[in-house]
This record gives C-alpha cells, structure tokens and sequence, in this order.
DNA sequence: CCCCCCCC
C-alpha cells in the first residue's frame, strides 16, 4: 500500500489564483456523481488533493466522465493532470467561484494499491475568490473594458485588446451551461453555413450557424433574424474570436452533430472580437469517427463524423422527383475503411456536380446522418455537414495507407446492401403463414421458406437496361446506336442486358408468384445475362423454351413481402431477393427444432 | 426562432 509518486505539493494554490504548473500530480480522494437539471447528462465532481491542500469544487470535462463511470478511477488514484483549466461559475451561494476543470489526465497508480496521502487541508476560501488578480482581470474585461463598450447596438469592430489578459479569463467551452452567463470563450469557427431563410406557422426569418471549437470542447452557434447582417460577414471560418454574453440552451441532440448537450443563440447583447493572435493550441475540427462497420449496427437518423476512401462513384444521376417533379441531381460515393465494410453516401445537387472520386480521394464528413433504404444503411449530408476532400488529419494518412497497401483489394461487405435479409435471422415462414399473418401490410417484411419452381414464365425475362449500376431501368433503343434512359434522363452510347424471372413457386403450404431480379434469375436458369441476350440475338426463339431450364428446381428463397396497388387492385407482391443453394444440413437442423418445438420438447 | 437532405 505504498505510492509510488509524491504529489505536487501546493499546485492547487497556485492554480487556483489563476497560475500555471505542468503536469501537476494530485490524488483523487473522492468523486461525486452530479446529475443535471436540464439534460440527462451527467457530471462528475472531483475531491482533489496535492498533499498540502484539498479542493472540492474540481470537475471532470464531461468528455472523460467514462473514466470514473468505467471504474478506472476510484478513490485514493494517483493522476497526472494533464491538461486542465479553470472556469470562474455563478450560482446563488457563491459569486464568482473558480473551479477547476480536469480536461485530460493520466493515472499514474491505481487507487486500490494506496491510501490517503498525507493530511492535506481545505484550500482556503480567499485564495480563489473573486478579488484575486486573474478573476478580477476577468471582471474586468466584462465591464469595463473597451469589449464591453461594444454592446447592443454597436457596429463590433476588430479592436484589438490586450490578448493575455483576455486569455487570463477564458472559460473552457465544456464549462458553458445555461446557468452562468458571465463568460468569454476563445473559440475557433470550424464551420459556418450559408444564410437560410424560413417561414412557418411560428414565422419567417433567416439564420446561419457555426461550430465553435476550443481545447475543450466543440459547440453549435446560430445567429438569428437582424443579426445575421451584423455578424455573416464578420465571421469568418478558421479565425479565433472571443465571445460572450450569448444564449446557452439545451441542445437538441436529434440535430446536431456536435459532443455538447449545449448550444447558443446570439442576442443583442452578444460581443465577438476576432483574436489576432494565431494559436495553434485551439484545433481546427472535432472529429469521432465511427468506422462504417459500426454504421450497420446504429439507428437510422444519427448523425456521425465518418472518414473512407472513395472506392467509385455513380454517374451523375439526373431526375424528376416523383413526388414534386422537381429536378434533382445526386451522385452516389462508395466509401470504404479499415473495417473493410463499404456505405454509399448521397450527394445532391452542386456537390454531387463537382464531386470527382476518380483518384480515390480520402472523403472525411463531420455530421453524416444515417438513412435508411431498402434494408440498407446510406449515408447523407446537411449544408451544415463539413465534408472535406484528402483532410489533413493522421486518420486520413492512415486509411490511404490502408487502402494503397492492400486495402483496395479487400473484399468488402456493403451496408448498403438493399435486402435487409441475408442475415440468419430471416424469419421461416411458409406461403400460406405469409398470407394467413397479412405480412406485407402495414411494413416491409422478410420471411425464407424452401420452394419448388412450378412455372417460371418464359416471356419478357430479358430485357435491355441503363448500363448505369445504380440505375438498372430498361432502356429504349432509339435505333440510332443511342440508348436512353427515361430514369436517368439521358441517351447512353451503350446498354446491359439484364434478367428478370417471374416464377410461380410452391412450398409445402400454397403456391406463390414472385419476381427476381437479374443475379438471381442468373441462378435458377444457370446462365449469365449475357449468355442469355447472346442467344436472344441469334435464336429469340430459343427463349420460349428456357422455363425448362427452371422449372422443378428447389431452392431457399429469401424474399420481400409488401402489398401493392396497381389499377385500383392491391395485392400481395413478393420478391426473391436472393435464391440459395439448399443447405441440407442448415435446413435439416432447422426441421429438427420446428419439429422439437411442436412436439413440446425444447 | 432552425431542425430540411430529397430519388430508388
């Protein structure tokens, strides 16, 4: 039960009157979980020693709360602070109380193996009051300073102040919260969108918003109405400003991408004065990449930052939307990582225009929401989303390594798959069950069953298509050596033929007509689409006869359920979206345990 | 006070 460190005696002291001491060592004697009004967040609270004096009003940067959630941190571990600040809070009780909040540390010996560490008393109350010299600077530059003379109203200028005192009395952006509003943080724009108007029930207006970054901490900023001429054009992304007096709320996390249960609105009292002076201390982007494995397991509607290497793009796809007949344009970007699983991110419109993936650049996205089509994980972006093109950041020289040294080779697994089946989970389900439970209805449903090809229809199983693979639509020969797409919208020199089976089939139960498309056709006739035009064009007659080459064949159909309207008539269509090889094994252990299930045993 | 990301 011996320590192994001796403790940085009196750096609390001086830390606390605003002072700075390189990777003090203190003793963590104590935490105590705080639960916040406002959001379900929570924070830690730190008792902290240096084996002189005590302090109880240390925190923990909500970023590195796992570390005591974990149990890694119990009470008596011994840590390097790393990287710390203090943050000067208001509340009823206390006027200007300074605490100190722990952003990065390192355990240095468990707490399991030492005691409590000498006999450290409480830090004296007026050591970090607020007349101590760097609080009052902080004062200072709040009321009485030429920042202050830039309140509502006033045109804000660029007035260069005396920075040192200014950082003296920074405050961490992890520290804001919507209870204390006497701070100034010195933040980086990471990002600032376009101006966007809107008109609802609630009114009209226009808006733009940034992302704040310091050390700390990240936080999304929107300027609202009247403002948004004051401030557009002043902001400008990459530069350090300082900032205070601005509305701090609660965030709704279903719209931002950002680590901070906070955000703010600028009001009319707002100050921002740009800091001249460069640090590089202050980063330039917040990224927690999720690797595109991961994507496949989360909720549809996230919002995530995502780095890959562009494996290929789609042709730049132009259409009439349904719906409202409006032009749109998009693109699709399979991205690939390290997780050797691959995701198609959308893009619309000018980025879909511009987007050029010939030299398989390495894309990074900070906001990417997870969409959701046809069983498979997609990935779209907000204006507000920063994309950016080979980034300057390790992780992006890391998966090029990845990709040039083999990785483009990988096999991949794409989320994007449209099936949502293929998993083991399929349901089994008979014809007759499918019917009988009205599967189709209300959702899109999967089911398998092993089946019979009684009929598969010979007519109008080939057909000649977009040769754009996102597209896959049939074609009208424009007999000039043209073909055009009415999808796309666009004539192409060239076409694919392409299959698709129309096929009654029966299972022990009932009978079903299902459609298939190509690769699957490919399989239950035993012949590539290629093979089979190839014959189209030298004997069509042959065609006619090709449902023998089906018929009577058994296979797994793993198919898709969902009713259809057509001519007023709604009825149930089915898709064999994927046609298997029986696995007698597979599907025989699977007759056993139906057959233990009936019979009661289990 | 926005919060929308379209299509198959």
């Amino acid at each position: 039960m011996a320590e192994k460190y001796s403790l940085t005696q009196g750096a609390l002291g001086l830390i606390m009157k605003g002072g700075t001491i390189e990777d003090p060592i203190m003793q963590i004697l104590g935490s105590k979980r705080i639960s916040s009004v406002c959001t379900d967040k929570e924070r830690f609270r730190l008792l902290l020693s240096d084996g002189k004096n005590v302090i109880s009003f240390a925190m923990l940067t909500t970023q590195i709360n796992n570390r005591i959630a974990s149990g890694e941190i119990v009470d008596n571990t011994i840590v390097k602070v790393k990287k710390y600040t203090t943050s000067l809070i208001n509340n009823a009780e206390k006027r200007n109380k300074r605490v100190l909040v722990i952003l990065e540390m390192e355990v240095l010996q468990p707490g399991e193996e030492v005691n409590k560490i000498g006999n450290p008393e409480q830090l004296p109350e007026n050591e970090f009051e607020d007349d101590t010299n760097s609080s009052a600077m902080l004062k200072y530059s709040l009321d009485f300073s030429p920042f202050s003379s830039l309140n509502s109203g006033t045109k804000p200028t660029s007035t260069h102040l005396n920075v040192s005192l200014r950082d003296e009395g920074t405050h961490p952006i992890s520290s804001l919260s919507p209870y204390h509003n006497r701070w100034i943080i010195k933040a980086r724009v990471a990002n600032k969108s376009t101006i966007r108007t809107w008109s609802n029930s609630r009114g009209e207006g226009q808006l733009f918003s940034m992302d704040l970054v310091d050390e700390s901490g990240e936080i999304r900023c929107t300027v609202f109405r009247d403002l948004v001429d004051r401030y557009f054009d002043m902001i400008e992304v990459d530069k350090i400003y300082y900032i205070s007096k601005c509305q701090v709320k609660v965030s709704n996390r279903q719209f931002s991408n950002l680590k901070n249960d906070y955000e703010m609105t600028f009001t009319n009292d707002t100050i921002v004065q740009e800091c001249l002076n460069p640090d590089m201390s202050i980063p330039q982007t917040k990224y927690d990449f999720m690797t595109i494995e991961k994507i496949g397991h989360i909720e549809t509607g996230t919002v995530i930052d995502v780095i890959g290497i562009c494996k290929s793009t789609s042709e730049l796809l132009i259409f009439n939307a349904k719906t409202t007949g409006k032009e749109m344009k998009k693109r699709e970007v399979t991205l690939v990582d390290q997780s050797n699983s691959a995701i198609s991110l959308t893009l619309w419109d000018s980025k879909a225009e511009k987007f050029d993936g010939s030299s398989n650049p390495v894309v990074s996205i900070k906001g990417a929401k997870i969409m959701e089509f046809a069983g498979g994980k997609t990935l779209s972006i907000f204006p507000t989303s920063v994309l950016k093109i080979n980034p300057d950041i390790p992780e992006s020289y890391r998966i090029r390594s990845w990709f040039d040294n083999g990785g483009m080779l990988q096999n991949v697994t794409n989320i994007s798959a449209r099936s949502g089946i293929g998993n083991l989970q399929t349901q089994w389900l008979s014809f007759k069950e499918v019917v009988d439970q009205g599967l189709g209805h209300s959702e899109i449903s999967y089911f398998q069953t092993k089946a019979t090809i009684l009929l598969f229809r010979s007519e109008n199983f080939l057909y000649k298509a977009c040769p754009v693979e996102e597209c896959k639509r049939k074609i009208i020969d424009m007999e000039n050596g043209l073909y055009h797409c009415e999808k796309c919208n666009r004539n192409y020199p060239r076409f694919l033929y392409r299959l698709i089976g129309s096929a009654n089939l029966g299972d022990w139960s009932s009978n079903q007509w299902v459609t298939m498309f190509s690769s699957e056709t490919e399989k239950v006739l035993d012949m590539t689409s290629d093979e089979v035009g190839a014959t189209a064009e030298t004997n069509p007659d042959a065609l006619l006869s090709f449902g023998e080459r089906a018929n009577f064949k058994q296979f797994i159909f793993k198919c898709r359920a969902k009713m259809e309207t057509y001519n007023d008539e709604t009825r149930l269509k089915v898709v064999a979206m994927k046609v298997d090889n029986i696995n007698y094994k597979e599907y025989n252990a699977y007759l056993v345990s139906r057959i233990n299930q009936l019979s009661g045993e289990c």
